[in-house]
DNA sequence: GGGCGGATGATAATGGATTCTCACTTATCG
DNA sequence: CGATAAGTGAGAATCCATTATCATCCGCCC
């Protein structure tokens, strides 16, 4: 059960900056010689996330990215040029202040939409 | 081609405390009581949207929804109870600074999820 | 080696949002 | 009124992410 593959694929999402889709880390790691269907990657990070090893993030109209769980509190960057994802360190004072009276806030999310240092300067 | 729907769509619209799904569109048109098929709120809403009236802002894990454009700068908070997405005015000091360094922002978006008024004295 | 159970891959199936199709209605204008 | 064009509704079709199915494979114990 603790496969090879299980820990192939949590070094990918580890090694990479920021959280990643099933189809990635499927592309990434056929790239890499491993023999896996797609199914055994949705298999693992369901399992993975429920364990509390991974964390799903969703993307507004994206599929859900998933990094590892239980890191600081932090946010994201997505590329819109190779579309990946990268992790934002930090957070913005007063997000919460934004609410309209009498909300009750339980958590925020941030979302920055740009070029990446790659995609810059090859663009 | 100017219906009188596209009006009354875009009144449900304008009368929104935020901005709303096809959906929501839809079954608002229907109980007050106007025939109306959800293909034609497709229809109109690629419609406003092409020709600049509306604005679609995408939520992550649900469909699109559309507020009037070309208002201030502003931001969004989703209720969890009643699914509800409303207007939420204004931003937070240095958003864009988080960002990893030589990333180029382009735009932002801020999603604050919660409680609405409406929903935390019910619940 | 044989057999058993869990893991796996290919692919079919599902679910949900959106778009397409097409027959039918409605508007326009002479 | 009559004819043509535009608009519309119902439902089929599509698209995509994710899940289910099931035959096969692999490791392990006897």
């Amino acid at each position: 059960m603790t496969s090879g593959k299980r820990e192939i694929l949590l070094d990918v999402v580890r090694r990479s900056p920021g959280p990643v889709s099933a189809t990635e880390i499927w592309d990434r790691m056929r790239r890499d010689g491993v023999r896996i269907g797609i199914a055994t990657i949705y298999r693992i990070l369901k399992h993975e996330t429920e364990s509390g090893t991974l964390e799903p993030t969703e993307f507004p109209g994206a599929q859900t990215r998933y990094g590892i769980a239980g890191r600081e509190h932090h946010h994201h960057f997505l590329c819109t040029s190779c579309d990946r994802a990268f992790d934002a360190p930090g957070c913005a004072d007063g997000v919460q202040d934004i609410a309209p009276p009498r909300f009750t806030v339980t958590s925020h999310a941030i979302m920055l939409f740009g070029q990446c240092d790659d995609c810059q300067t090859i663009q």
